[in-house]
DNA sequence: CGGCGACTTGAATATCTTCAAGGGGGGTGG
DNA sequence: CCACCCCCCTTGAAGATATTCAAGTCGCCG
């Protein structure tokens, strides 16, 4: 690819970009580029602002911001939640690199959420209105993220299912293959990984208390599924894993 | 508005019309046309099909079904749904006049979800492709729908922090708020109505069992916040229900 | 090294579910 | 037109699951 070349090296002469470009990022097949041709992914390049990383337990943005754009992360892990009339907090979302958050935003024109990081974190921000404009010439991307959207219904259908018909096990289960499927995804290890996120926002997420969490996973150690070492988890066994969460 | 009679007219002749046109929909203002020009308008009724009324408890999709088209309710109410592994039914949302169904299609071209009538519907059946089309030359309507999907997901996102953090009683208060303020949009009484949906649905929707949402039907008619007789639903304190709904 | 936050574990309690039974309304067929 | 049946809804009592309250451990940062 020798415009991707290109755009590599004359980024590089930037000192502040802190990545070059979607065309050699290493995330550009599960992210927002997916689909399109090379030179459509340079025009997309040219809307987005990548900027310095986030550190821990920063906001991204808050509910209540003005909406200006979707952010697609790029490194670490980012939490959205929002809180409730009475101050309590309800985690909505996990957002792992190549994925999209803010779209809650589209709506109102005003985050609905706020996105904070987990650890630090790198995003590129895509101004909403530049995407727009561009969506409108390139059908490809227009339908993409019609998809991402779309994808972001079916998900939290998901959790609403889960948060209703489920039991603590299944519910915990079904977040630990979540996140497994979406390592492998990245290409890394779909057995061994590190909960970027507390028990406190897994219980908060699950509908659960924090002692509950704890216990599950106990639990399942005890049962050899998992072996848990604080945040490090090790999946013994996928497939019964996998079968809890499907009310085993 | 001239050419919106002109249009009533033109379409009159036609036998098989079930609805006129969205220029002269009760519900444009809240619907699909929302804050188009009136030129505009007549473009997108050229794309939709004014499909003949659904009867009670026949699908308009089903899960798996491939995807073509997304739905504007024009008349009666419906409900989504998924079926899980284990044969157990989710419903994940209820739609009724002038809100839009099926959008969870969009991410995999095949209809996540089934939706079916809850009482005899009609609907306007608005092919995918073509939306698409004209999106890319009406920037407003790209926004809209763009809008449109973003407004499932806060939603689906309040249901999540409903249904993971609300206690029996707040389930059911909020589920009929939302009903109430729904029907306020549509210009109808927010105080008493009649709920299309069965207990069963109810309680599936909140995941609640039928006989829990029942008791809660029971005691809030013993506090004096409702009135219910089998479906009918009178809110005796709208004031009262509210802070019901918000964990008071 | 000290302290604080995050996690774990146990016992008592609350909420919702499950199981069981009965009432009522609407539709169908006699 | 009436009777019957089926489905939906309601209510009660027993039981299960998760929460709450309480205490203690572990690890990390200052």
């Amino acid at each position: 690819m020798n415009t991707q070349q290109q755009h590599l090296d004359s980024k590089k002469s930037c000192a502040h970009d802190f990545q070059v470009s979607c065309g050699n990022c290493r995330l550009n097949s599960i992210c927002l580029p997916f689909s399109l041709e090379a030179r459509d992914v340079d025009e997309l390049d040219r809307i987005i602002q990548r900027s310095k990383p986030l550190q821990k337990g920063h906001h991204l943005y808050r509910e209540g911001d003005g909406f200006q754009s979707v952010y697609a992360v790029r490194a670490g892990t980012l939490k959205a939640y929002q809180t409730t009339d009475d101050g309590r907090e309800q985690v909505t979302g996990f957002y792992f690199p190549g994925e999209i958050v803010g779209m809650d935003g589209i709506s109102k024109n005003v985050h609905a959420s706020s996105a904070k990081a987990l650890e630090t974190a790198a995003v590129c921000e895509i101004p909403f209105a530049s995407l727009e404009r561009l969506s409108a010439t390139m059908p490809q991307l227009q339908r993409h993220f019609f998809q991402l959207m779309s994808r972001e219904i079916t998900e939290d259908q998901q959790l609403i299912t889960l948060l209703s018909k489920s039991s603590a096990d299944e519910r915990v289960a079904a977040l630990i293959v979540s996140v497994s499927a979406r390592n492998a995804r990245r290409k890394l290890s779909a057995t061994q990984f590190r909960l970027s996120m507390s028990r406190v926002d897994i219980g908060n997420y699950l509908g659960l208390t924090v002692e509950t969490v704890s216990r599950v996973f106990s639990r399942m150690q005890k049962m050899d599924v998992l072996r848990v070492d604080n945040k490090e988890i090790e999946i013994l066994d996928l497939d019964a894993l996998q079968r809890l969460a499907e009310g085993a």
